[in-house]
DNA sequence: ATGAAAGCGCTAACAG
DNA sequence: CTGTTAGCGCTTTCAT
């Protein structure tokens, strides 16, 4: 960029000339008009109107300090008198100077982002992280760049042969993501910090939820309650999306039957594709029985659960008169649904990734801790769950 | 950065020497042997292994050409003779070379790097047109920085007194905020294309869906039905996150009645805050009239077309025998309760969005275009709107 | 079509 | 605690 003219950005095909913002007291504003062309006429933007082309140099020369002065004030790396930090504090704010995040990092290394890779983003788990995510970074000056990689093998690809590697983040966070040993080699290949969410990767700093005691939990409860013919909706082998989490949930359900001294029963598990249509079906399922039919349900999604509530009382049966219905995930429009569930934390779970890798990231705190950090869960407990019928 | 050890970023604790990626070929691997560490001991990784710290001086070396010349026929930028081109790009690829995006940016003033900016993240919506964003920025080579405003005023104000501001993007998207004069006018002192998205601002491009049509078509395919006394549940004016959605719908729901020469009553409206509670209450409301209920419901939102579905369930009405529902979205679960709706296409929006701004940033390419572009809308017809009863 | 060289705007040794 | 100065790794003019 050498001879870019300034005119050349103009945004909106309506060019302002930014350099006459001088309040033009004489002219009392006509009543009415605040319009946004006639405020800036009337000079009203003049104080936070920042010119995004003022550098430190003219911020140095303004304070009577040097352009190495100007950096550390404002960065807070190294030491600065407490009376030339002002100084430079409120020449860099008279002059609406604001640092070329650019020139910062390729001569500092640090690029104050970091990367975010979900599979959709269009899920409430994978947005909610995500936001969680964000919210942290912001409080620590972070950018998050976001890649979802919706858009199948090709779009993948890319992002792990491209975009990660432009040098860009400081660290990813590779959310629900099982990681190829290729991408993981690549990753590890960038030199930064890497966590994952959702399932431990090899050799990657992992946070995870334990699916068996979540679904352990949930059954429990409803042992509690006096039910014994529990049924149970998972998901099928080729959620390959998830890590084993459909058979973990599995597991952890037939251990609390079995620690009951309960007997699975197979007719009462169904697999589904943890969406409402998914459960409904299932639950149609399960439910068409009238005589050995269970007393309660075990689903491992809140989608599928609520599909679960629906598809009861499409058969005439009463939630959680006839049948009790517990899910995982405490998503959305569990609540209106009044559903019993496991809450996870997903936005907890975003801000603790950000939270481990900005740690690492701070100098001098190479601590390696343990490979897979165990997040929290929750029983919650509404109105569709209650003791069995007699 | 001036002497940071090549050690100092290694990831996940485990070190690798990636200097000694030799095939070797005379060790036979063991069956069986497949874990990562075992695979890079193999060599298998040595073709795709990049390392991030070749720059563009050991590629020009490499190629036998001038730095000038790779960074010509990498980026396009300029003339360069297909043959030598063909030369750069093995180098490049054969000492795994990717450009510093810092570098470039610096020099170069583009930063191939879009900010898009959301009032919330978990929303459908949203999501949704981020998500289309993202596809269609991943297309054009460029990254995707993502601001969520979930947080509050203060997170607001830092992302449009800060972030924004530092130089790290080419262009701003605003998805469905209403944005102050004040934060207009710095999004312009940047200098950059703005899109919006939802609502008009003014001096801003924006992409808008045609509100009062939306509305007008769903009450029109209810009338054509033959329905004449048609509820509507809308929004409260203090939805202030979408300009004037509610109303414009409203409006529309109206003007169909009223070319209808249908007289609107007002008894047939309700506000609710566009959740699937919220549209379970106000049908609640409306069908527990037994002898001058609506036969037809037109809610401004999928979600609140559901809760009325259910409502209407638990008033033991049955959809669309007793009650025609419709609604506007199209969402997720707008499939699984055969809702009839107005499908908007956020994902195309995200798209289209993208597109305009990429356009614009081509140089040379300073049409302004008009500043309102009206976005698609569609009819969905489903299970939930029939002819009323007799 | 290609090369030489001057920056882009900032940070961090190093010296004082 | 502060100033001087040498880069960070590219892009782009200008000259050839």
């Amino acid at each position: 960029m050498r001879t870019r003219p300034y005119e050349e950005h103009v945004t909106g095909g309506a060019r302002i000339e930014y350099k006459v913002f001088v309040p033009s007291k004489k002219s009392a504003p006509a009543p009415g008009t605040d319009r946004l062309v006639d405020k800036i006429r009337e000079g009203l933007f003049v104080t936070y109107l920042r010119n995004p082309m003022v550098g430190i140099d003219e911020v140095a020369r303004h304070a009577g300090v040097s352009t190495a002065t100007v950096s550390r004030a404002l960065s807070g790396n190294g030491h600065v008198s407490p009376s030339t930090r002002l100084k430079v504090e409120a020449s860099a704010d008279e002059l609406g100077y604001v640092v070329s995040s650019t020139a910062s990092s390729l001569a500092s290394g640090r690029m104050k982002n970091i990367g975010v890779v979900v599979p959709f983003l269009n899920r409430w788990f994978f947005s909610s992280v995500v936001e969680g995510a964000q919210k942290a970074l912001l409080r620590g000056g972070y950018d998050l760049t976001l890649y979802s990689l919706t858009g199948g093998e090709a779009e993948r690809r890319s992002v792990f042969e491209h975009f990660l590697l432009r040098q860009r983040v400081d660290a990813v966070i590779a959310i629900s993501l099982e990681l190829t040993e290729d991408e993981v080699a690549r990753l590890h290949a960038l030199q930064k910090p890497l966590v994952g969410i959702g399932g431990p990767i090899e050799g990657v700093r992992t946070l995870t939820v334990d699916d068996v005691a979540i679904a352990r939990l949930a059954t429990e409860h409803l042992l509690a309650l006096g039910h014994t013919r529990i049924a149970h909706i998972g998901g099928n082998k080729d959620l390959d999306l998830d890590f084993h989490l459909p058979t973990n949930r599995r597991v952890g359900y037939e251990q609390a039957l079995a620690e009951a001294g309960v007997v699975p029963d197979p007719a009462l598990f169904q697999a589904a594709d943890f969406t409402m249509g998914g459960g409904y079906q299932a639950a149609k399922q399960l439910l068409g029985s009238p005589y050995d039919r269970p007393t309660a349900i075990v689903a491992a999604s809140d989608e599928m659960a609520i599909g679960s509530i629906l598809a009861a009382r499409d058969l005439g049966l009463v939630v959680p008169r006839d049948v009790s219905v517990i899910g995982v995930d405490d998503y959305d429009l569990a609540e209106f649904f009044g559903l019993t569930t496991i809450a996870q934390f997903p936005q907890g779970q975003g801000e603790k990734a950000v939270e481990i890798l900005l740690d690492r990231l701070r100098p001098g705190q190479n601590r390696l801790s343990s490979l897979n950090t165990p997040m929290p869960f929750e029983l919650v407990v509404r109105s569709t769950t209650a003791r069995p019928g007699e």
